[in-house]
DNA sequence: TTCAGGATGTACT
DNA sequence: GTACATCCTGAAC
């Protein structure tokens, strides 16, 4: 099992949202480990982008885990009701990250489809089974992320990033993957940040 | 199938 | 007090 180590965050964040694409994200809660290929993400760069939350160096306690050390997870509730998982990209004291916002589960799925809708998975409607985990509120709930996980460091074993599981038969993402690019979801107030094309998705 | 509206709480002004 | 990196429900088509 090869996870993803603090070289991988000190990458360019875009590049590193579109190589976080197809790698396993590995989370354990109460005795049961759920694993999920990442299928959408998102780049968030404080110093150029308004829709950051550390937009021109802004620093509060909220703020302050874009701020740590590479790989640390940043957790935030957005709308009152719904965590957003992102892990923090480049050096200390440098405000980026990627925001996952989509993923499909490869193991545990039964725990997961118990977290998110009360059924086990095989119990899923249609309607549920497409709407599992394809956004980064229903990821959360699914994986039972929330505030309690922000700034968790690289290298907990609650929640990590891993290029291959083979003890799952869980293999490693070819090093070229077709994804798709576009615009980033919900931030119409971010000015011409808007229409940064930071948004990197897989077909599914 | 799409769409409008409401839920809900924290951070920040 | 306002805005928010969202999701679900129910109604209309």
């Amino acid at each position: 099992m090869a996870r993803l180590e603090r070289e991988f965050f000190l990458q360019d964040t875009v590049t590193a949202a579109q190589e976080l694409l197809g790698r396993y994200l590995v989370r354990t809660d109460g005795g049961e480990t759920m694993v999920c290929r990442i299928t959408e993400t998102e780049a968030y760069i404080g110093a150029i982008d308004k829709a950051c939350h550390a937009y021109g160096g802004r620093r509060t306690r909220r703020t302050e885990t874009l701020y740590a050390a590479p790989g640390t997870a940043y957790v935030y509730l957005i709308y009152g009701m719904y965590s957003c998982l992102n892990f923090v990209t480049g050096p200390e004291d440098v405000a980026s990250a990627v925001l996952i916002r989509g993923c499909v589960p490869v193991h545990g799925a039964d725990a997961a489809a118990q977290r998110r809708f009360g059924v086990k998975a095989a119990e899923m409607s249609a309607y549920q089974r497409k709407n599992f985990m394809n956004g980064p509120g229903k990821l959360c709930r699914g994986l039972s992320i929330d505030r309690g996980l922000n700034a968790l460091p690289l290298g907990s074993d609650a929640l990590y990033l891993a290029h291959d599981l083979p003890e799952l038969g869980l293999a490693r993402r070819p090093d070229r993957l077709a994804f798709h690019t576009g615009k980033r979801i919900g931030i119409d107030y971010a000015g011409e940040a808007v229409d940064f094309p930071w948004r990197f998705w897989l077909d599914e």
